[in-house]
DNA sequence: GGTTGTGAAATAATTCACAGCG
DNA sequence: CGCTGTGAATTATTTCACAACC
């Protein structure tokens, strides 16, 4: 979050941020900003802040990003679609470069420049040292393709089937089930 | 979550569950499910479990999904277009019920059964009393976007433009960067 | 015997206040 | 004098243990 913003400031050009100027646009406060960024270090200069072009470096580091990293999409449906012509992991130096489908009908076709293959391939990755993996097929079909990406090398996955996936403590899963967070918005309607 | 999980144990057939089930199929403890139910009631009978249909009830009752809401989704490029397409809205009484774009080359078109309107036809919204929509438009509009969408009365708003929102707080804003939440996957490959 | 609901204990996260640095 | 980093205080969450109940 903190990266995203400090991004921000560097394009509009800004050499150094202050906690509060960082919190204001992350939309947390000021304390919290410092509190969580002394957890890796001292990043900052006290009277002075924090150089907006060398703190993104630190959480660059901090979060592995510091260097390039390619994923894999599975599933090209409505939503994978949509994935693989949004252009927004670019500025985390994330790059899809493979996806897969098990759809006879769109193994082979092209999309946003990406050739989709059969899942057969995916045993392929093994010697492409690709570890992270997004996750867009049916909850039904979820656990079955997790327990195949587990086994091809797979260590981090982003997924929007709307199931929670069992994998061993050595792979990270993050789940995003689109229909849930838009179910949990009628609570909060106070009044009405 | 919880209701998620009763959702698909009801369509198995099942007509009770013990904590100790729940949990599992959602990913967390026995305990943790007894105590989160606990803040809402006394939802469970002792010595029995919980009843599947009694409970997906009081949560529906309890997240204000007891009855249908309708949901405006605004930009429809890859990600809004999947989402138009999206079928697991349902499930939750939730419906997409009119689409918006400021492209005058979309405007008119008919996405998934949904025709796409110019963002000007906003204010007619007012007379219809929905309060949710769905923000799939970039990041540099979505600020804009939103100010207009509290302006007419949306009171929840789901957002996947990568920035924060700034809104008064009678609206409730959940938003999904998923680029960010991919790039939060490196973080965590321990090993390499 | 099996299961819930809940106080109490343990742990974690947030907020505050301010010493110390530039 | 403004700003960071951080120990201490506060608040929240999670975990435990068990009484009450079917």
């Amino acid at each position: 979050m903190y990266l995203r913003v400090l991004m921000s400031f560097a394009e509009r050009g800004m050499r150094s941020v202050s906690s509060k100027e960082l919190a204001r646009e992350a939309g947390v406060n000021d304390w919290q900003v410092r509190k969580d960024l002394s957890y890796f270090g001292e990043l900052g200069k006290p009277g002075v802040g924090y150089d907006v072009h060398g703190l993104a470096c630190d959480i660059r580091r901090i979060l592995r990003l510091d260097r390039a990293r390619h994923a894999i999409l599975i599933g090209v449906g409505n939503l994978g679609t949509a994935i693989l012509a949004y252009g927004g992991f670019a500025r985390y130096g994330l790059k899809i470069v493979a996806a897969f489908d098990k759809d006879p009908e769109k193994v082979g076709r092209e999309v946003h420049g990406i050739r989709i293959q059969d899942m057969s391939q995916l045993k392929g990755l093994r010697k492409r040292r690709i570890s992270l993996a997004i996750l867009a097929v049916p909850a039904s079909a979820a656990q079955e393709v997790v327990d195949y990406l587990v086994k091809v090398g797979i260590k981090g996955i982003l997924s929007f089937a709307a199931c929670p996936l069992k994998v061993p403590k050595k792979v990270k899963v993050i789940s995003i089930d689109i229909a849930m967070h838009l179910a949990i918005l009628p609570y909060h309607l106070s009044s009405e």
